[in-house]
DNA sequence: GCCGTTTTCGGCCCGACTGTTTTCAGTCG
């Protein structure tokens, strides 16, 4: 899977040609070759050696030679010669918001700067004053982004994107002015990570919005203030755009900036040979307004069925859209049970009878109680004398819950061999059992793939938990391969996790639709410590979404009867 | 460099905000 690697070669090449100024055409086909490529849910390898690599979107005659040089040699020349073209610190000076290639141009020519350093330098000596079109306001601006650069905020979970947003569409929401207020950007396409957060306003009354959104408590700087447009960084250095539109807007304001970019662009083009023009306004005939006050107007202005959020990368949602054959969208509402939770029998918080009562409250019919196993001792994994204890607490509870059924697992390591915790004797007592990774992460791809692989054989695992062990902002993916594994869980009838912990998210959008077209099975779990966690669901369902599931991909949307059966081995 | 139901050349999404050279290029989304 080298799909990353050529991707980034691809954005590095429209990059150095940006600051050549070359063609900008020439560069956005760069630039979309290595987006469509890292949307792929397969292998370029594959593409290649099934000569299918032009029916890549983006990828014609040049690029597809690119790839192949690359597969075959591990470098391409023209853009090893092309790197040699510039100095190697330019391209970093381009991440300094506020700096394009044309400044970075500008800069090196006139002053010899290569990078961050010599930048900072020239500023320092106050040499960037005599530059023709560099003034104050300029060099002010660079030291910020450099600033901002350097403290180098990563992208924020999904999570904690949504917890953010709310502290500014609360307030703003509460303005008599503000008629309708949405979230738009990839926080509604529900991305596991957002960038920015970007609110939609609409209002008559575009100055007073403006005029509150800046000053709203947990703002830090001003980075751009217009009459209609607004960009602020938070104290914690996030960056929130607000734009304001007018009532009959609002769909095309909110398509627009919902996006993502590609999505956009498709649909600006097909408006166009349709002899229509779509701007965040409207669809527009000539000058003429046509609709643009809800999404779905526009949509069917152009001969396409709504496409959720979710689904608007330009990875094929529009060609189905148009067909009217879009997959019927996984919610909220259609799971009954959370599968991956943990007790105070291990290292949850809440016991079994508050999980229960908390699922029951969420509209569940069953919950999973999967503690975890014997060797897992940090976590306070169960012996087998815990177990029978635990099984007898699970059955009179049982008993006493009316249409609620709490099922009996564990979630069981699997050992540096691929050995399962529990002996098949112990297994064949649970309700479910969910197999997972636990340590001994840095082993081969090799030994790693293979142990999932003997877990997924199994008679008794029936899911396997957060299958790349992904922590965002702490640990990276162990390295699977994870096509070969999804290709035995479907073989084996193991089903394999979404894991809805925010941090985690993990299988991700592009995995599920990857195990989705190989017919393998999805569970959404928590992954609970305690009851305050198991609302999690939704950010499991807004990755079980983007992977384009359907309920019927998705295990626990099925009663429990019908589960316990579908499950089995 | 890509692409084609206005096809193999001539297009390529569209607009807000900023700083500056005061009419517009650069940057960003």
């Amino acid at each position: 899977m080298r799909n990353l690697e050529i991707a980034s070669i691809f954005r590095e090449i429209a990059t150095i040609l940006d600051i050549k100024g070359e063609n900008v055409f020439k560069i956005r086909a760069y630039e979309r070759g290595a987006q469509n490529i890292e949307g792929l849910s397969e292998s370029i390898e594959k593409y290649a050696s099934e000569e299918r690599l032009r029916e890549i979107p983006g990828i014609g005659h040049d690029l597809s030679e690119k790839i192949k040089e690359y597969l075959a040699t591990g470098r391409i020349k023209s853009y090893e010669e092309l790197k040699k073209s510039i100095p190697e610190g330019l391209l970093d000076i381009l991440n300094i918001p506020s700096v394009g290639p044309k400044t970075a141009k500008l800069l090196y020519e006139k002053l010899k700067i290569k990078s961050i350093e010599d930048l900072e330098a020239a500023i320092r000596k106050n040499k960037l004053a005599g530059i023709f079109g560099i003034k104050d306001k300029t060099v002010e601006n660079i030291l910020k982004g450099i600033d901002v650069l350097k403290r180098g905020r990563e992208r924020m979970t999904l999570a904690q994107a949504m917890l953010i947003a709310d502290e500014f569409v609360k307030p703003l929401g509460g303005l008599s002015e503000v008629k309708k207020i949405s979230v738009a950007g990839s926080l509604r396409r529900q991305k596991e990570t957002v960038g920015d957060i970007d609110i939609l306003v609409i209002s008559d009354k575009p100055k007073k919005i403006m005029d509150t959104f800046v000053k709203l408590p947990l703002v830090k700087d001003i980075l751009a203030e217009g009459d209609t447009k607004a960009s602020v960084r938070t104290k914690n250095d996030i960056q929130i755009d607000c734009r304001v539109v007018e009532q009959k807007s609002y769909g095309a304001a909110l398509l627009y900036f919902t996006g993502s970019k590609n999505f956009n662009i498709k649909l600006r083009q097909m408006a166009i040979k349709r002899g229509l023009k779509i701007n965040e306004y409207g669809v527009f005939e000539n000058e003429k307004f046509i609709c643009g006050k809800t999404e779905e107007e526009i949509f069917k202005q152009l001969g396409l069925s709504y496409i959720e959020p979710e689904l608007r990368e330009d990875s094929g949602e529009i060609e189905l859209a148009e067909a009217g054959k879009l997959p019927h969208l996984i919610s909220l509402n259609d799971i009954r049970g959370d599968l991956h939770t943990h007790s105070t029998w291990s290292d949850g918080e809440s016991s079994i009878a508050e999980m229960a009562e908390t699922a029951k409250t969420l509209g569940y019919s069953y919950i999973a109680i999967t503690d975890h196993s014997e060797s897992l001792k940090i976590a306070g994994g169960l012996t087998i004398a815990d177990l029978k204890k635990k099984k007898r607490e699970i059955e009179k509870l049982n008993t006493s819950l009316k249409n609620f059924r709490v099922l009996y697992g564990t979630e069981v390591d699997i050992d540096s061999k691929g050995n399962i915790d529990y002996k098949d004797a112990v297994l064949k007592e649970f309700d479910i059992v969910i197999a997972a990774i636990h340590t001994g992460f840095k082993q081969s791809r090799e030994q790693l793939t293979k142990r999932i692989i003997k877990a997924c054989q199994n008679k008794y695992v029936h899911i396997i938990a957060h299958p790349t062990g992904k922590l965002w902002g702490e640990r990276d993916a162990y390295d699977i391969d994870l096509e070969e594994i999804l290709k035995v869980a479907h073989d084996t009838n193991t089903a394999m996790e979404i894991n809805a912990f925010p941090n985690r998210l993990d299988l991700n959008d592009h995995h599920c639709r990857r195990a989705k077209e190989l017919g393998v099975k999805l569970s959404i779990g928590t992954d609970s410590h305690s009851i305050t966690h198991l609302e999690g669901m939704k950010l499991g369902i807004s990755v079980a979404r983007r992977g384009w599931l359907a309920p019927s991909d998705v295990i626990n949307t099925l009663p429990v009867e019908e589960l316990l059966k579908t499950i089995k081995k």
